[in-house]
DNA sequence: TTTATTTTGAAATATTTATTCTGTTTATGC
DNA sequence: GCATAAACAGAATAAATATTTCAAAATAAA
């Protein structure tokens, strides 16, 4: 079997080598065989180990695996092991393989229309790691610090200004109280100047931290109002001054970063807090 | 601080470790916090690639790799990698009920987690639809339009506003001539005084279409004044006035619509002007 | 400003890890 | 039951990867 295995070339995706796998299930020799059953059934030891563990717990001498890669098409062990990796890497199937015709589509170098299929394809990247870098707890506590505000200031200046615009209008929508601090006629420190301890600020940045957000920010804390930081790191300044931050991955492309997750973000949390605040 | 950081010993799950780095983020020398902002940036990197690919990702020197990882009280970069690969074994079980969470998003279960998914999927589904809507003519003729023109005027208001902002931003960071027409102090009028038929417009707005947006757009363009107009509907008022139109179908959750196929519209015509104009 | 200390970059080295090779065993057809 | 071919284990070798070292640069202290 050994050379019509190497014909056929080896698949490139965890999907494909599983299915490839499968169809030759009675056909591997005892050994080979022991080795297919061990990598479907433990991906993740496939993905993490070196060639000696795997071969320890599949029970099997290591060159075994090196035997079983090279039957499959690959050219070793490493070969194939990549391919568990990036099973482990990009961990969402059903928006993969629509991904993967927006790729292809955007293969033709340049133009306008390449652009665009560049963003859209950051933008998801964008908001499928959202969930990852949000956790359920961080995200109640933001809420609740939201809807237990008496207003709700919102301060986000140059890249971050459009989330923070966004939100003005859908608290305005919601019936939520707030101040948006657009620094009009350089009157920050007047637009924030009445804001106390019962009501709350949303404050939004991003690399490089605007430097006027941060100091206002601080500023802001330090008279005891809670502060929700919505920013793309935990090095971020706002991180610490924070009661609760939320952290958004936007991914680049080119030196744009996407606003999709952040925008995401942002409508989630003020829909839960009308909706928090209607329940209450 | 090399010294006091090995006498206390070194995390061994992901959380410990990811506390002990923001405890220390302001202690770290310049390099070594370059190393600490990818780590918790890229975890998934940080756990599958080898210490010389990391290190071109961190722009970094692969010791400094070594030495951050010895910094936290690790023997080597191997033993802090460790920790990074355990958190891939162990966040994997909620996958399944994770993409569960994110399919059914017909409100079984309210929550802000659910909210959050719901406005992700739904940004998702208009990014898929946005090439399916926008054809390749339709939008090299749109940056045609706004590369030959001497200023860019932007006019978004209300839900489009914040689109219009970010429009703003990125022509600035990319050297194009634009004016945000804001309606600042009901300015409007004046603001848009001067444009002049070797300028444009870009004019964005969706249903219930701005009336100030659309008595605005059409009195500009009686003035000869090409206009790029983004919005929902070949129904909508801006669609016959407009030499371009472009049409982005947000899909709908609850009463809110994403902004996510615009905002990435917005930037690929940003972008794709300036490359032409660089170009020419 | 000068000096001491820490931090850094780049190359050399040590270690781990993958792969190949060889003799031996097991299976298969006659 | 013998001959032939495939599969295998284990050791030897090759390749890769991590780590150490040391001189240069940057930073802090005097």
């Amino acid at each position: 079997m050994t050379a019509d295995a190497t014909s056929s070339s080896a698949p490139e995706s965890f999907e494909g080598l599983r299915d490839r796998i499968l169809e030759r299930r009675d056909q591997f020799p005892k050994r080979l065989a022991q080795v297919a059953r061990f990598a479907l059934e433990s991906p993740d030891d496939m993905a993490l180990n070196t060639v000696a563990e795997i071969a320890g717990k599949a029970d099997v001498q290591p060159s075994t695996l090196i035997r079983f890669a090279q039957s499959l098409g690959y050219s070793g062990f490493s070969d194939l092991q990549q391919i568990f990796r990036s099973r482990l890497r990009d961990r969402w199937p059903d928006y993969a393989e629509r991904l993967q015709g927006l790729r292809s589509t955007s293969a033709d170098e340049g133009g306008p229309v390449h652009l665009l299929d560049g963003f859209a394809q950051t933008a998801m990247d964008s908001l499928l790691r959202l969930r990852e870098r949000v956790s359920e707890p961080d995200l109640n506590a933001a809420v609740d610090l939201l809807a237990g505000a008496k207003t709700v200031y919102i301060l986000g200046q140059r890249r971050a200004f459009p989330v923070a615009s966004y939100l003005a209008y859908a608290f305005g929508k919601l019936g939520i109280r707030f101040i948006l601090l657009d620094n009009l006629g350089a009157l920050l420190p007047e637009q924030a100047g009445f804001i106390e301890p019962d009501d709350a600020l949303i404050a939004i940045s991003f690399t490089p931290y605007t430097p006027s957000t941060v100091e206002m920010t601080t500023l802001i804390g330090r008279r005891g109002v809670p502060i929700l930081a919505i920013t793309d790191s935990a090095f971020s300044p706002l991180a610490p001054i924070a009661k609760v931050w939320l952290e958004v991955a936007e991914t680049d492309f080119g030196a744009f970063r996407s606003l999709a997750a952040t925008l995401c973000l942002a409508m989630a949390l003020a829909v839960a807090t009308a909706e928090k605040r209607a329940g209450a």
